[in-house]
RNA sequence: UGGCCUAUGGUGUAACUGGCUAACACAUCUGUUUUUGGUACAGAAGAGUCUAGGUUCGAAACCUAGUAGGCCAACCA
């Protein structure tokens, strides 16, 4: 068991602290909390990684909890559609529950609290209440309800549960301070007044608890010790921390665990919305075609697109946890499932933009079954025969009647391989009457021991099936497209973001089942679509295949790698700081060349300039070198020394960098 | 005009809690192998850790100030 010891997260290192602290190792309890009022998205799953992880990682139960507090969002519909989304990235819980199931005990505690005046039944609109609340820089000011006698408040109370009051009419609210910095500290709202059918409790209830009522008192209740969220709830942690404290007092005796909140940054991936609101615009709008539509970042839509689970979780892994915002490059999740498929996707030959070779020498009438391997990745894969004839369809983009030795491919006078199966030389080509090529005609060598330098996939015509094959880009043509003060994500949209085409495939694919994987060689993996029937196949495309060839011919104008915002004309004195940096790390001939530049800057240098750099720390030789320098053109320029030039003059020459006592021992 | 949080290569995370030349992954660029311009393998470039002070023999880490970004005023979660 020589285990690599893996660098610990922030939230690891917490508990690690915590059962080092002494907190038994069987006390450890996560818990995963959706409201049950849409689906997942590929930020949930990061949530759902940490809390599941931990739960792995350290052997500990994992609730499903829905924090379903509001009836008037929340649908069955969508609990169905969670649970089967974590059930298929591959997460267990121990078990599935409802906040809703402790409505009755929260009551209790609301009245244990009215009663030790730790709340009251405020009975103001909710303009007022706004009012009294102040912003985040001005205090707020008491409710005139806030002194209502506990008997007065236990009756209101009472009768909003009975509902004897129309909503809007009643509050009950914590009492704590109007004053406090942290507005939610500022008397929250417990429960308020709701006539709604809840999707569990049905018409039970007319008072319904609010989220950090319900939320910390859950984790209570399941003894959860470490109760994980994003980073916009840190503010809440303070109340959190508050009900959590006095509900302990209620219940410690059966409920000894005080959970604890801790925060980490959400999940941002370029080119990306994570907005639940905004993901169902798009919905609502008709840009995509429902929620599960290849293109959007929701688990279901990963699921269609043909993401597996596994590369899913290897994504959330690598993009590790940490408290500070980030926006993560979707090359990263590419190359999660490129990884994954490669392993597991067997390869098929699949033509989306067919041009017809003819092979002359070949048998009209003569079809042959040739050997193919199904994935040279795992061997246990096995081989299937694919049918060769005269007539083939390539790739348009694998013919040019001319090319440069760099394009492998096929051209007029060149060979190249067909994959399993023979080589061929393009001999002519036929064109129409506006001058495209129709067909490019070519003869075929059975000797395939000779070495050519490109392979190219084929389908044979005769043989082949078709199939609608769906591409995708990105739904979005900037990289944060929600984070622009002055412009709305759908501006961004990408209009070209699903391309439609009719493929032609080898007869293997003619029985696929929906979901199953293929590489088709060349291209990408694809996954066969939901729509697909057995009278029309559908595929996806889920992800290219990376191409380095792609990269080297110019782009169209898509610029997008290189938009460094060039700082405008930055002053001489940062110019040589910047050159200090590195300075030492150059070689004798560099640091020449370097010196002369920093010689001809140093004379738009002043000396309140350069003073600053004096006290730079003894570790920077780089940056202490270069200002000898600077200081050099400066005295030969007519500056006097003063104090701080001789002291730093001497410091240098005491220097154990080489450099800089040279340097400095020129003066 | 307030409070809280954050700041490490282009991106994301590390750095055994103050100690080696700041590590790993993605992205980028080179080679080698290859019946996928894929994969695999080998390598390169790129960061004095936001800035300035301070504490210390020693700071990415601790302290102070500044700067930048984020969050906080729903009877949402």
């Amino acid at each position: 068991m020589s285990e690599e010891k893996k660098s610990l997260n922030f939230i690891e290192h917490i508990i690690e602290e915590d059962l080092a602290n002494g907190l038994p190792k069987e006390k450890l309890r996560f818990r995963f909390p959706p409201e049950p009022n849409g689906y997942l998205h590929i930020g949930h799953t990061k949530a759902i990684g940490i809390s599941f992880g931990l739960g792995e990682t350290y052997n500990a139960p994992v609730n499903l909890r829905f924090d379903d507090t509001n009836p008037a969002k929340e649908e069955q519909e969508y609990v169905d559609a969670i649970k089967k989304d974590i059930s298929w990235l591959g997460y267990q819980w121990e078990n599935e529950l409802y906040s809703s199931d402790y409505f009755q005990r929260l009551y209790e505690w609301a009245v244990q609290m009215i009663k030790d005046g730790k709340a009251y039944v405020d009975s103001q609109s909710s303009e007022v209440m706004a009012e009294q609340k102040g912003t985040p820089t001005q205090v707020g000011t008491n409710s005139p309800y806030r002194n209502r006698s506990v008997e007065e408040n236990l009756e209101l109370f009472e009768g909003m549960k009975a509902g004897k009051f129309p909503a809007g009419t009643h509050l009950l609210r914590a009492k704590i301070d109007m004053e406090d910095p942290n507005m939610l500290m500022r008397d929250p709202i417990m429960y308020r007044i709701m006539f709604a059918k809840h999707h569990r409790t049905g018409d039970d209830w007319c008072i319904y608890p609010m989220y950090d009522w319900t939320h910390g008192e859950s984790d209570y209740i399941e003894q959860v010790s470490h109760s994980l969220c994003s980073l916009e709830f840190k503010p809440h942690r303070e109340l959190y921390n508050w009900f959590r404290d006095h509900v302990y007092d209620y219940a410690k005796d059966k409920l000894p665990m005080p959970p604890k909140q801790r925060e980490f940054a959400r999940l941002n991936l370029s080119y990306t919305i994570m907005s639940k609101r905004k993901l169902l615009r798009l919905v609502e709008e008709g840009i995509v075609s429902g929620w599960d539509d290849p293109r959007m970042p929701t688990i279901s839509g990963l699921r269609r697109r043909g993401y597996t689970p596994n590369s899913i979780r290897k994504f959330i892994e690598k993009v590790g946890v940490a408290k500070r915002e980030n926006v993560i490059d979707v090359s990263l999740l590419e190359f999660c499932i490129r990884e994954d498929l490669n392993k597991i996707a067997n390869r098929v030959m699949a033509v989306l933009d067919p041009i017809k070779v003819v092979i002359t020498n070949y048998p009209e009438d003569k079809e042959e079954w040739l050997e193919a391997e199904n994935n040279q990745e795992d061997e246990s894969a096995g081989y299937r025969k694919v049918p060769f004839s005269r007539e083939i369809y390539i790739e348009k983009d694998d013919f040019k009647e001319e090319a440069g030795s760099k394009y492998f491919r096929l051209k007029l006078g060149g060979e190249v391989r067909l994959k399993n199966a023979y080589i061929i030389k393009a001999n002519s080509v036929v064109k129409d009457a506006n001058g495209n090529i129709t067909e490019i005609h070519c003869t075929y060598d059975e000797d395939t021991s000779k070495k050519v330098k490109g392979t190219l996939h084929w389908v044979s015509i005769k043989h082949a099936i078709t199939a609608e094959v769906r591409e995708y880009d990105r739904l979005f043509m900037h990289e944060s497209p929600d984070s622009q003060k002055d412009k709305d994500f759908m501006a961004f949209i990408n209009p070209k973001s699903l391309t439609i085409k009719t493929g032609y495939l080898e007869p293997s694919l003619a029985e696929v089942e929906v979901g199953e994987r293929f590489q088709f060689q060349r291209l990408g993996y694809f996954n066969v679509d939901d729509d697909s029937t057995a009278e029309k196949l559908v595929f996806n495309k889920t992800v290219g295949l990376r191409d380095s060839w792609a990269k080297q011919k110019p782009k169209p104008q898509n610029n997008q790698n290189k938009p460094k915002p060039q700082q405008q004309k930055r002053s001489a004195i940062s110019v040589i700081q910047q050159f200090g940096k590195k300075y030492t790390k150059l070689s004798d001939e560099k640091q020449q060349t370097v010196k002369a530049e920093i010689q001809e800057l140093a004379k738009e240098v002043s000396y309140d300039d350069l003073e600053p750099l004096f006290g730079t720390a003894v570790k920077k030789a780089g940056t202490r070198i270069v200002t000898i320098i600077a200081l050099k053109v400066l005295l030969k320029n007519g500056l006097e020394k003063n104090d701080a030039i001789n002291e730093f003059i001497d410091k240098a020459k005491a220097d154990k960098n080489d450099v800089l006592v040279a340097e400095a021992a020129e003066i």
